[in-house]
DNA sequence: CATGCCGGGAG
DNA sequence: CTCCCGGCATG
């Protein structure tokens, strides 16, 4: 398996040099790192981070990252800063900071240095030169070394205050300071986790306790890098909402923005009691909720409110961290690289779940609250409200609204993959709703030309995703443009609870709608065409025409179009 | 063959 | 775009 991914990611990061691999993240970056290197990068990384989250199981932050939207999003901004084109390729955006690190120095300071100590981690694990990122990403892998490795490469400040936030006391003071940076959080939790990392950490921390302050910043980087490192099995993600807005500015924005985009925090704290490392606790309950899971088995939150989504999440997370490394990497590392355009999403967006009963379009903020709004209104379970047995997960759907990137939307319209990754929501795995989505998107792509194509389909796939509704919300772009047309989308949804299929088919009708009709424009212009070029040749005009009327000799009379030879305008018949 | 136009190409 | 033409279809 890691030999595998090894490969690949040295593969990927051979290519970094060359923009090839990740087109849309790398048009990102562009963008981003002049402009605002911390915050604006932050959201878009989201997006396709959390496949890969459980890889790295060494690095809390490649965990958190991966399980969570959130931790997403600390990763890609770093990554945007630094040059996010090779790395979103690859497999994780983690790795890829690292190395993007190295790459662009240009953002911050202290990605570059968060970026350095990454590679030295990396080095250690990675066969590859450039790889190291991956190693964290890679959960097998990263599982079993990782956290030693961890603890033994960093060697650089930076990677102290990683590790910092690995250890729980550190963490939590990093935590409350950073509250705001879900991400970093998460990263520290994971950490924390990891036992060898925190070890390690530990000593790191005390150094790190001094710089602290000083680098809130560059910490939100390093739980990236730390995300790498962390190898361990288990990994839980604590986040934390954090009250202090003394942070950075930057940091503020990139907490904000990576709040909206995870709806995962939304949800409700459920908090896992499995967050037993006790790395994060989760001090301010009330509105961020504090929810850490535990890759393997812990994931049984299942009593908890918690919304689907983070049922969702934990599997795409879940198997990456399971100790078996072989396979999970592998898969990993393949979700890594079939979903590296989501990060772009990551630009803030707000989740917001819809009520996919036919004729509610009931939108809520939470999960939470749109499941008790399907149980008690829809379902008609008043009395045990608290109890979910899940099924309302299929009337709802999480819409995104993205603030400010419609490219992404774009981008995830567009033809190819791209589209995947950036439908998928950070938060879940994009994988499997991209798997399902495929089969029906064929089937209506085909159909659609491409201008209505590309919105609908993207919708429509979107809809049949929700069904598991791990996976892609549905991205609305709020103000940007998201659709190329311009056209609002509508949004139809499927209601069709019982049918997971993916099939198209709602008992609702609502989802056909725009998309039936553009469908049927389709076919009629398709059916048209075969008329050919000779029917649809205008019929010779009966009338004189400026030929006949003026003859050869004035040609200068004649109507431009019959000098021109084409349809006479003067004599129309 | 004379017309009427379409599809293209060139500037 | 504007001009022109090659060519095809029709009468």
């Amino acid at each position: 398996m890691q030999a595998r991914r090894l490969a690949k990611r040295s593969s990927l990061g051979s290519r970094r040099a060359g923009p090839a691999p990740a087109p849309a993240k790398e048009a990102a970056l562009p963008g981003l790192p002049p402009p605002v290197p911390g915050p604006a990068p932050a959201p878009a990384p989201e997006s396709w981070r959390p496949p890969l989250p459980p890889p790295p199981p060494r690095s809390a932050g490649a965990a958190a990252a991966a399980s969570s939207p959130v931790l997403l999003l600390l990763g890609e901004e770093d990554e945007d800063e630094e040059g996010g084109s090779r790395r979103r390729r690859g497999l994780g955006r983690v790795e890829e900071k690292p190395r993007g690190v190295a790459e662009e120095e240009d953002d911050d300071e202290e990605e570059e240095d968060e970026e350095v100590v990454v590679e030295v981690v990396d080095g250690d694990e990675d066969d590859e030169d450039g790889e190291e990122r991956f190693v964290p990403l890679g959960p097998g892998r990263a599982v079993p070394k990782g956290p030693a490795r961890g603890a033994l490469k960093v060697g650089s400040i930076k990677r102290e205050m990683t590790f910092t936030f690995q250890s729980e006391d550190l963490k939590r003071d990093c935590s409350k300071k950073m509250s705001h940076q879900h991400v970093f959080s998460l990263a520290m939790e994971e950490d924390v986790k990891t036992a060898d990392t925190k070890k390690a950490s530990r000593v790191l921390d005390h150094e790190k306790e001094n710089t602290r302050s000083i680098c809130l910043l560059e910490q939100k980087r390093k739980v990236v890098s730390s995300n790498i490192d962390v190898p361990p099995a288990r990994w839980k993600v604590s986040w934390k909402s954090s009250e202090e807005l003394d942070m950075d500015k930057v940091t503020a924005a990139m907490v904000l923005t990576s709040l909206s985009t995870s709806p995962l925090v939304r949800s409700p704290p459920s908090l896992s009691g499995s967050w037993k490392e006790g790395g994060c606790v989760p001090s301010s309950t009330s509105s961020s909720g504090y929810w850490s899971w535990s890759a393997p088995s812990d994931q049984s939150n299942p009593s908890t409110p918690s919304p689907p989504l983070s049922a969702d999440s934990f599997k795409p997370f879940r198997s990456p961290a399971q100790p078996d490394d072989g396979i999970d990497e592998a898969e990993a590392s393949n979700l890594l690289f079939d979903e590296p355009i989501p990060r772009k999403r990551k630009n803030s967006m707000k989740v917001m779940f819809k009520c996919l009963w036919k004729n509610c379009g009931k939108v809520l903020s939470t999960a939470a609250g749109i499941q008790k709004h399907i149980r008690t209104i829809h379902l008609g379970r008043v009395g045990d409200s608290d109890y979910s047995d899940g099924e309302e997960d299929f009337y709802y759907t999480e819409i995104k609204l993205n603030t400010d990137s419609v490219a992404d939307g774009l981008s995830s319209l567009a033809p190819v993959s791209p589209s995947q990754s950036l439908a998928s929501p950070p938060t879940f795995p994009i994988p499997d709703s991209s798997r399902t989505e495929t089969p029906c998107a064929k089937t209506e792509t085909k159909l659609m030309t491409p201008l209505s194509r590309s919105a609908p389909t993207t919708l429509y796939l979107v809809h049949t995703d929700h069904a598991y509704q791990a996976t892609p919300p549905v991205t609305i772009p709020g103000s940007a443009k998201f659709t190329p047309n311009g056209s609002s989308f509508s949004i139809s949804w499927q209601s069709p609870p019982v049918t997971f299929t993916g099939i198209p088919v709602s008992p609702t009708h609502h989802h056909p709608v725009g998309t039936g009709e553009q469908r049927q424009h389709a076919h009629t212009v398709l059916s048209s065409p075969p008329r050919g070029t000779v029917s649809l040749r205008k019929p010779r005009g009966e009338g004189k025409k400026c030929r006949k009327v003026y003859g050869m000799e004035n040609r200068d009379m004649w109507c431009t179009a019959c000098r021109w030879k084409k349809a006479c305008q003067r004599f129309l018949d």
